[in-house]
DNA sequence: CTAAAATCCTGGTGGC
DNA sequence: TGCCACCAGGATTTTA
């Protein structure tokens, strides 16, 4: 669940705490998480500087001072947070990367679908991903591209990070609203202006979503208050803001998927 | 080829 | 109060 801005939040509040410290111990205690041999990691990290902390698409990415990278991705509940060595850790921290001024890098995950690499080159993972919404090359005629060359259901391909990186279920279906798009409208079924307003909604919605720091859910993870301002997300049988109908909920790809069937009509019926 | 379904996980919820 | 089936979901893997 955290998406983007959830990830961007995360980032932001640990960089100060984190850039130019030291690592001196890794303690796992679910290493199936662990993508890297764990005795490699034990064995490696201790006496690596952190450089630089960035994140593309949901994943955070530690540059460390042997040009070597930590990845970390949060997937469904995973939540980081720097901690004094003294504070016993939650009942869910599963890894703990040990800091030499005396605090630690928690992870905590409660539902264990978080995932850690460490590699000598990102690019393997990063690599595969599609491109940054937020970023400055991405422009609509980048993304007018891109789903031209594309085939498949809207919110499947939004969801899709190869596609394009950082969204989840949530900014998927919100996206969708801003849109006026039906999430199960085909990409190939929708015209230039139908691309022009999705860009823009992507765009729109990401960039609100991380000035409110993001969303809290079920107290994963505390993080912002965009929850507050969901159209249609978890919003099934209620009222529409903008037309009043009922929001609809239907599973696609697997997802439940809120959608307000007047404002977002089909594609091939406008 | 695409697409759907199963998989991994736990905590919370609703039914009885 | 307890038991249990069921649901949520990101990304990968399997099946159709």
């Amino acid at each position: 669940m955290p998406e983007l801005p959830e990830v961007e939040t995360t980032r932001r509040r640990l960089e100060q705490s984190l850039i130019g410290q030291t690592f001196d111990s890794v303690t796992v205690t679910w290493p199936r998480s662990i993508r890297t041999p764990v005795s490699e990691l034990q064995r490696e990290l201790p006496g690596l500087r952190i450089e630089a902390l960035d994140r593309r698409g949901k994943y955070l990415s530690f540059r460390l001072s042997n040009g070597y990278f930590l990845l970390l991705h949060l997937k469904m509940s995973g939540r980081l947070m720097v901690e004094s060595k003294a504070i016993k850790p939650h009942l869910h921290v599963r890894t703990r990367f040990g800091l030499s001024n005396g605090h630690e890098l928690r992870f905590k995950d409660t539902r264990k679908f978080g995932r850690v690499y460490f590699l000598k080159d990102a690019k393997p993972i990063l690599g595969k991903l599609g491109p940054e919404p937020l970023d400055d090359h991405f422009t609509p005629d980048a993304f007018q591209r891109l789903c031209r060359g594309h085939k498949g259901r809207l919110k499947p391909s939004l969801l899709n990070q190869e596609f394009i990186a950082g969204i989840g279920n949530i900014y998927a279906d919100e996206s969708c609203f801003e849109a006026g798009l039906h999430p199960a409208s085909r990409l190939e079924d929708l015209s230039n202006s139908d691309l022009r307003r999705l860009y823009k909604a992507i765009r729109t919605i990401l960039t609100k979503a991380l000035n409110y720091e993001g969303t809290t859910l079920d107290e994963v993870y505390p993080e912002g208050e965009f929850q507050n301002h969901f159209q249609v997300y978890g919003r099934r049988e209620q009222t529409c803001f903008r037309c009043q109908t009922p929001i609809q909920r239907i599973i696609l790809a697997g997802r439940s998927t809120h959608f307000c069937p007047v404002c977002q009509p089909c594609a091939k019926e406008h």
